[in-house]
DNA sequence: ATCTGGGTTTGATTTGAATCAAGTTGCGAT
DNA sequence: ATCGCAACTTGATTCAAATCAAACCCAGAT
């Protein structure tokens, strides 16, 4: 099973970081809110400070000199994002529904002073994004546009999914391009593909934005690498 | 330009560390040696060691189920390799070449004991490698075979070239099926590849394992995504 | 000197996804 | 209610890279 999302925290351990300022050390985790559309950093920007996503989804993207895009991450609760190279941020990111994230300065990364607890959860957070994007490697460079879409799915399904009856809904907040740019595949085949894996009773499609896992048993087998 | 092999250091810091047991602190490099082929390191094994690369050339993998394989990332002398993911490696990394490392405690990455200076430079080193990975993503789903492979003869070439009267020289110790691997192509796509980019008259092959850039900039061009 | 076999190159053919080109659907504004 | 538009779906065609299939090259073993 393929987390290319994001690297994924246990929910819980977000809940209890205060909203403002830290007792008496130098930390100063804060909190934010983001409207549907709004950048919460853009490429270049000076990299002040590090984001745990608390609600709503943000899109991680770089943008090529002639226009063409690629959606490196989908950022969903519990995700951290926001790590720099250097001074500046490497992507864009935006927020695609109403969000609320907490706020670090940079350097707890860096150093530990005041909050150890906090600096470590940012660094594991930080070598699980490097083991999820070495698995979404894999994703792009050797599986089929079904296959792609398939642990695409799963993968959602198992961050954000609702169990309804026997089944599995899971919304799609984010647009076809998006998916498009995230799969490496074009709009076209991400619609085509999604019909598809409907017409094989793998998928119902309720409505664009939410599909309904009707074989989860069927749809991680067509996820994964096919001789 | 693409820095998709591996994060980058300047090669400078790492002659002074020195070979064996830190002054007083509980820090532990030290060096070791390694044969062509022999392994650092396998997918599953605990994850006791981070490793700064002295000399040689290393190969990252992953392998799927039914034996597909993805080269994530070679690494060159000044690359930092083994980046654990909890307890465990992820990836299996072998000796290309006959290469040394330095050997630093996976904590050395978790807390700042003793030395502060080795724990952010192991830091910033994943964030360049999660920043490396950002830019290989873009190269896998969105590139042609030619501009991959004009992109990574490109990034050879600036790791790892030599110049030779006004051209570069440039050694490709890892096999055909490694850069394959790496840039998700067959053997045959990159075999024919170099000799399109040998008959448009921007390189030219000494012999299977050295390319010898005859038109830098046109290759760079190349190595970009065109419309 | 010949055989063997891995790595590499080249050629012919197939194929999966891109591209090009219409539709369709649903929503927000007039 | 209708218009306009953006997002999505569907269809026809093209094309780049995969696959299938042979050579080729060279180092090491016999």
């Amino acid at each position: 099973m393929y987390v290319t999302l994001f690297n994924e925290f246990a929910p819980a351990t977000i809940v209890p970081v205060p909203s403002r300022q830290q007792n008496g050390a130098a930390g100063s985790p804060s909190r934010k809110s983001q409207g549907a559309g709004a950048h919460l950093f853009r490429e270049g920007d000076a990299a002040a400070s590090i984001y745990e996503i608390v609600s709503g989804v943000f899109r991680l993207t770089r943008v090529l000199g002639n226009g063409r895009r690629q959606v490196i991450a989908f950022g969903f609760p519990g995700d951290t994002i926001g790590f720099p190279k250097g001074a500046c941020h490497h992507t864009d990111c935006e927020a695609i529904t109403a969000a609320e994230v907490i706020v670090h300065r940079r350097n707890a990364l860096d150093t530990v002073d005041g909050d150890l607890e906090t600096h470590q959860r940012l660094l594991n957070a930080a070598l699980r994004e490097i083991s999820a994007m070495q698995d979404h490697f894999m994703m792009l460079a050797r599986k089929s546009a079904k296959e792609k879409m398939a642990s695409f799915l799963v993968t959602l399904a198992e961050r954000n999914g609702t169990p309804i009856g026997g089944y599995t809904s899971c919304s799609l907040p984010m647009s076809r391009a998006d998916i498009a740019d995230f799969l490496g595949l074009t709009v076209e085949t991400v619609s085509r593909t999604l019909t598809r894996l409907r017409k094989e009773n793998m998928i119902a499609l309720e409505n664009p934005q939410t599909v309904l896992i009707r074989d989860m048993r069927a749809l991680i087998s067509a996820s994964q690498v096919s001789e």
